[in-house]
RNA sequence: GGGCCGGUAGCUCAGCCCGGUAGAGCGCUCGGUUUGCACCCGAGAGGUCCCGGGUUCAAAUCCCGGCCGGUCCA
């Protein structure tokens, strides 16, 4: 592996760059200063822009600046690129975009499709989480961000070279200097290597006074069990940061300042601070950007800078936090505008998590900030200067802010639940005679109530309670959370791959003709139940839709059942009921289970047409988030963020199924994958990922346009009806539709009617009035109810008299020893009662608990309770009977399995009470 | 996808560890006090202890399974 060969292109040469050696980091650069020492970037030299910036372009914005980006690219050859979503929903490795080639990987940078154009250029909004911590701090880290770039693909293989390292540095160096006027000696490039994706290769870090403003890579390795190979293919893959050129044209102390002049002015006059003092700031800035306040964690964060400034600290946090909130809201919300603008709707689960996480930041740096406004209204404070740039959120806006609100309100929630469990933890604390929570504890409020240890200690003060949070506290979070094993999905047809070698790709029949269910066909391989034809009008499974089943009939009449159809690559594999030696070469005839089929088929049209419904219902948010096609039953996840209304649900499965009576074209195209992204847009992506150069579209006239590989009807009327079974929200975010369609539909109806008919019978009540004679039902059964406890008490007063009347006195005591026909908790009433009349009273019932267990209940009166204890005759008495007892001094029971008469049983019972008195 | 927490009166929750008569506050109804309201005093109504199974003489409580909600992490 030659990583450190020197790196030096035409450029270097004709304009005389010198190769040094950084005396810091011993990086290699090249530089046209003589005199240069260090390599250029941080933490090897210090900003020198900021107050002092080194472009002739001043007063710059990310609109200008991009566009001469791009415009300069253009002129050079390039074609320029509408952005791709911050979304990234062609790929199933990552949830969002992190940089422009992301929106080229894995097919382009592999060479299965073609890129939309080749060089091609683009300004490509990122996110990246992994620097959250250090935003708003270290005066340069941004969670969102445009990625500028230029790429060139060069496929030698297919020879197609279009650019390499000269023409690339060349680019970066002119539009530079002629574009940004910045003087090329403040030009440095650092030589580097650089890895990620799986692939790898040589790149320059671009550094203008000590910024990094952009990297220059060179694809051209895989890397495969540690070893580098050549990947065949060379990729320029560049990228110049938007918001850091944005920011040394400016010279502004922060990057958040350069590019949100207007949010950061509107927040600071409604949070009424004064304007920042530029000499302290700079100070702060340019000290605080070296260190990383996600691994020094937030108090020693602070302590050591306070240390390096010289500062006392609450001094410094009482002047700086304010300025962090509002940087943090700047960045977060444009953030959450891009992450929602593209589809994510929060959620416990997947990228809606991450936006969550996100919301609940920037809320509380709002609190912070202490400011009378929502995190809606500052959302959309954002969200105004966005649309300047990026109109296509027009449509989308008010579902941006209400996600935001619904969130908002969430957390309050959480917030206020949370506040009340400190509350009653801390008095229990207290009444413990303890002052302070545990570790412990603190993960608990953290990990299962989504408390920071910070508003707990906020909150725990209140009442007293001490709360240290230990430096490491996320670390130790970290230690308990167990890592998880990804589960690896099985094939489903166990196959190696030498099976399946040399066969050519099957002939896709159900394709050519979606209601061919007869054809013919040649063997080209068995083996045991597998079963491979030259061509097959059987549907594998494959985007939630189920395969086909029917049977095969071979030369010799035998009639085979084909339980089951799977894709693997280009091969369509039958699986047989039973093994059949076929030769190869016979010709089969292949009949489609064709009533199987057309509901499949219905199913699946239907799934589409309530996507678009659901769409227009409730806003451009939803997208799908699963389906699964069956024949009696079907299902679609789509992405909403709250519950769905009954009156939703109406208008959605009405205007469903008025596109099925409109009975629209569904047309089906096979189109070049840019040609079909450029026309309809990422929407395409519904079912997710699908492979290849190009792309089966399906479109339903004037309503729905995906990408997908399934059978579906010619036209909508063919559905005939559909019908949604239930809505139920399958995770936070994420809502699932169960519905059914045609004829099972029609069936489901009669059913449901036949269910309500029979609970109209059985009430005998007419259909439309069923629950109104419920309710009336309902009410009777509980006045009855009630009426029965109150001749329940009658009964218990009456009997009550009547035992006591009959007690047998010893001693002051008087003694009740009896076995009653009454339920436990009957018994327990008559006791309390009687002793309730008589404070002597010693009262010990028996009764069947059930076929061969007895119970036992002991009740004293509030004299006799002095000088005896009822759970000690209770448990003589279980003893004797061979049970066990339990409870106070005045009330106990207990039971055991009958062995003997109930009427012994009393007798014994009589023996232990009379000896118990005898002892007082 | 995984971990943790929770589900008890209309609401907020206690009781669960250690099985033994289902509770508190707020709200509600009635009565008292008051010019009236709030407050206050007294009385009362209100429960499928999420569902199913198991253990036990006995389960809100212990065990297993499921459903629902919350939360953290990938």
């Amino acid at each position: 592996m030659e990583r450190h060969s020197k790196l030096e292109v035409e450029l270097f040469r004709e304009l005389g760059f010198i190769r040094k050696k950084c005396e810091r980091c011993g990086s290699y650069f090249w530089t046209l200063d003589p005199d240069a020492k260090y390599c250029g970037g941080q933490p090897c030299v210090d900003y020198a822009f900021i107050g002092n910036p080194p472009s002739t372009l001043t007063n710059v914005d990310r609109r200008i600046i991009r566009e001469k980006f791009l415009k300069f690219m253009e002129s050079k050859g390039h074609t320029i690129i509408k952005r791709y979503p911050v979304v990234a929903r062609w790929r199933d490795d990552v949830y969002l975009v992190g940089a422009s080639i992301y929106d080229f990987q894995p097919w382009v940078t592999n060479g299965i499709i073609p890129p939309p154009a080749n060089p091609l250029t683009i300004s490509q909004p990122c996110i990246r989480l992994t620097d959250v911590d250090n935003v708003g701090r270290s005066g340069r880290h941004l969670t969102e961000f445009e990625m500028m770039a230029h790429h060139a693909f060069n496929y030698p293989s297919k020879g197609i070279r279009i650019y390499w390292m000269d023409r690339t540095v060349e680019l970066a160096f002119y539009f530079l200097t002629d574009v940004l006027g910045i003087p090329k000696q403040k030009i440095f490039f650092k030589e580097d290597w650089w890895s990620g994706g799986g692939n790898a290769g040589e790149c320059f870090e671009v550094h203008v006074d000590g910024l990094e403003v952009a990297t220059l890579v060179f694809m051209h390795y895989i890397e495969r069990n540690g070893k580098l190979e050549e990947m065949g293919n060379q990729i320029v893959d560049t990228g110049y940061g938007l918001e850091r050129l944005v920011w040394l044209c400016n010279g502004t102390v922060t990057v958040y300042d350069a590019v949100f002049p207007n949010f950061i002015e509107n927040l600071r006059k409604i949070a009424g601070l004064e304007t920042i003092n530029l000499d302290l700031a700079k100070k702060i800035f340019s000290i605080a950007g070296h260190y990383d306040a996600k691994e020094l964690g937030t108090i020693k964060y602070y302590s050591v800078l306070a240390k390096a400034l010289d500062m006392n600290e609450e001094e410094l946090i009482r002047m700086i936090s304010p300025w962090e909130s509002i940087y943090v809201l700047a960045d977060h919300s444009r953030s959450l505008i891009f992450m929602l603008g593209d589809g994510v709707v929060p959620s416990n689960v997947g990228a809606g998590y991450l936006a969550r996480l996100l919301i609940r930041r920037a809320y509380r740096a709002l609190l912070r900030l202490g400011i009378d406004l929502s995190l809606t209204d500052v959302i959309a404070l954002e969200l105004r200067e966005v649309l300047n740039d990026f109109p296509e959120y027009r449509d989308i806006s008010d579902a941006i802010l209400d996600i935001i609100q619904e969130e908002e309100r969430k957390y309050k929630q959480t917030l206020r639940k949370g506040r009340a469990l400190i509350a009653r933890r801390a008095k229990r604390l207290k009444q413990s005679k303890k002052d302070s929570f545990t570790l412990n504890e603190l993960i608990e409020f953290y990990d299962s109530h989504g408390l920071d240890p910070y508003f707990v200690k906020e909150e725990a003060e209140k009442y007293g309670i001490k709360v240290i949070i230990p430096e490491d506290f996320y670390a130790k979070l970290a230690e308990r959370h167990q890592t998880s094993q990804p589960k690896v999905k099985k094939a489903k047809i166990p196959f190696n791959e030498k099976f399946l070698q040399d066969l050519p790709p099957t002939r896709l029949l159900y394709y050519e003709n979606p209601k061919l269910f007869e054809f013919k066909a040649r063997v080209l391989k068995s083996l045991g139940r597998y079963l491979i034809l030259d061509a097959t009008a059987f549907y594998p499974e494959g985007g939630g839709q189920p395969s086909d089943r029917g049977v095969l009939i071979t030369g010799d009449g035998e009639i085979i059942k084909v339980i089951d159809v799977q894709k693997v690559g280009n091969v369509v594999v039958h699986v047989l009921e039973k093994e059949a030696a076929i030769s190869s070469g016979a010709i089969v005839v292949g009949k489609v289970d064709v009533e199987r089929r057309l509901a499949l088929m219905r199913s699946h049209t239907a799934t589409h047409i309530l996507l678009g419904a659901a769409k227009r219902v409730l806003g451009h948010h939803v997208w799908q988030a699963g389906a699964s096609k069956g024949v009696e039953r079907s299902h679609l996840d789509i992405t909403h963020y709250k519950s769905i209304s009954r009156d939703e649900l109406n208008r959605i499965e009405l205007l469903a199924n008025k596109v099925v009576m409109d009975n629209r074209a569904v047309n089906i195209r096979i189109m070049p994958r840019d040609k079909a992204e450029s026309k309809y847009g990422f929407t395409l992506y519904q079912g997710g990922i699908v492979p290849g150069r190009d792309i089966r579209v399906v479109e339903i006239e004037d309503w729905d346009v995906q990408a997908c590989g399934g059978t579906h009807c010619e036209r909508t009327g063919e559905i005939g009806l559909i019908k949604i079974i239930k809505a139920d929200r399958i995770q936070d975010g994420v809502i699932r539709l169960e519905f059914t369609v045609g004829e099972s539909a029609i069936r489901y109806i009669q059913h449901e009617e036949a269910i309500l008919k029979s609970v109209a019978e059985t009430l005998r009540s007419p259909v439309d009035k069923v629950c109104v004679a419920l309710r009336k039902l309902k009410v009777r059964e509980k006045n009855l109810r009630s009426e029965l406890t109150r001749l329940k008490k009658l009964y218990i007063d009456i009997m009550s008299k009547d035992i006591l009347n009959n007690a047998l006195k010893i001693k002051n005591y008087e003694v009740l020893v009896k076995s009653v026909d009454l339920s436990r908790d009957d018994a327990i009433m008559l006791a309390e009662e009687i002793a309730k009349k008589d404070p002597n009273a010693v009262v010990v019932f028996m009764g069947m608990e059930h076929e061969n267990a007895i119970y036992l209940i002991v009740r004293l009166g509030d004299n006799a309770m002095k000088t005896l204890n009822a759970k000690e005759i209770a448990s003589r008495i279980a003893n004797v009977i061979g049970g066990r007892a339990g409870g106070s001094r005045f009330f106990a029971q207990g039971g055991g399995i009958i062995k003997i008469p109930i009427n012994e049983i009393v007798n014994k019972a009589l023996d232990v009470v009379r000896s118990c008195i005898a002892t007082t």
